[in-house]
DNA sequence: ATTACTGCAAAGCATTTGCAACGAA
DNA sequence: TTCGTTGCAAATGCTTTGCAGTAAT
């Protein structure tokens, strides 16, 4: 329970040696109140109405930072783009509904296997791994 | 056994309406002589000391077209490009070394699980997956 | 006062696309 | 003669970077 985003909060930042701007603060605040997989661009349109002056640039940057900082995750979804989310929940992986983007969790990992263990053992140290399932749920399959 | 690349042979392309072109042609035998996890630069480079005319733009041509026949899958090791190999093979992931790049094949499958099972049969049809895991090889984790 | 952070514009990379010429069938 | 395919150049989409000014500590 060490690195979590539970609000405004500075905490977690001033130990990252990360400065709570103005810019920063709105953007943890629109990661929580998006609540879902959102992208950098997710977060820039978000925002931009109140604050003009923001640039994709400082979202991109902020989102680099804070994924290092271990507050968020980054997610891969195949979409030839980047995809964020809060980190602290479970562990999890995602069936991927590839027509309205609906998200199921799995809280099954396929890393707990033993062929798995038995590689680890002998010949990698395994340092992450991603695990995304696609399809089309019972909404969008019945179009 | 339908649909693997053995060489240059043309059967599998006149069934799916392909052309067999030079530059085809060689982007199959490349495929063949690449044995390995390939991207698309890969593929140009390798070919364009002997083909100077060729285009990037081919090559990503014949990748897609290659991959919606069957013939190739295209994989994804977050790298920001994409990577393929030749499709026939018994299914199975990727191990993926962040240093060197080396893998190592992981024939056990995480779809095989009763999650994803009742998963499927209620909400999803899936279509898809994807799962690769990441580390150090032993070589390069020793330095 | 430092020095992290920001906006802006330009650059970077992988990939795609429009179009006229080309060449398998 | 078709029409799938190609080369070229331009365009796209996501992300990163250089730089000079700004602001948090």
């Amino acid at each position: 329970m060490s690195s979590e985003i539970k609000g405004p909060e500075t905490d977690n930042l001033s130990i990252q040696g990360l400065r709570l701007t103005k810019q920063r603060a709105a953007i943890m605040q629109a990661i929580h109140d998006m609540n879902s997989h959102f992208t950098a661009e997710d977060i820039y349109t978000t925002l931009k109405p109140d604050h003009p002056r923001l640039s994709l640039a400082t979202v991109y940057r902020n989102l680099e930072r804070l994924t290092q900082a271990g507050l968020i995750t980054k997610l891969n979804f195949g979409e030839g783009k980047n995809r964020y989310e809060i980190t602290g929940l479970e562990h999890h992986h995602h069936l991927v509904c590839l027509l309205c983007g609906k998200t199921v969790r799995i809280t099954h990992c396929p890393l707990n296997c033993s062929q798995l263990d038995d590689l680890s053992k002998s010949d990698f140290r395994i340092t992450g791994h991603q695990f995304e399932v696609y399809g089309y749920c019972k909404r969008c399959d019945s179009k």
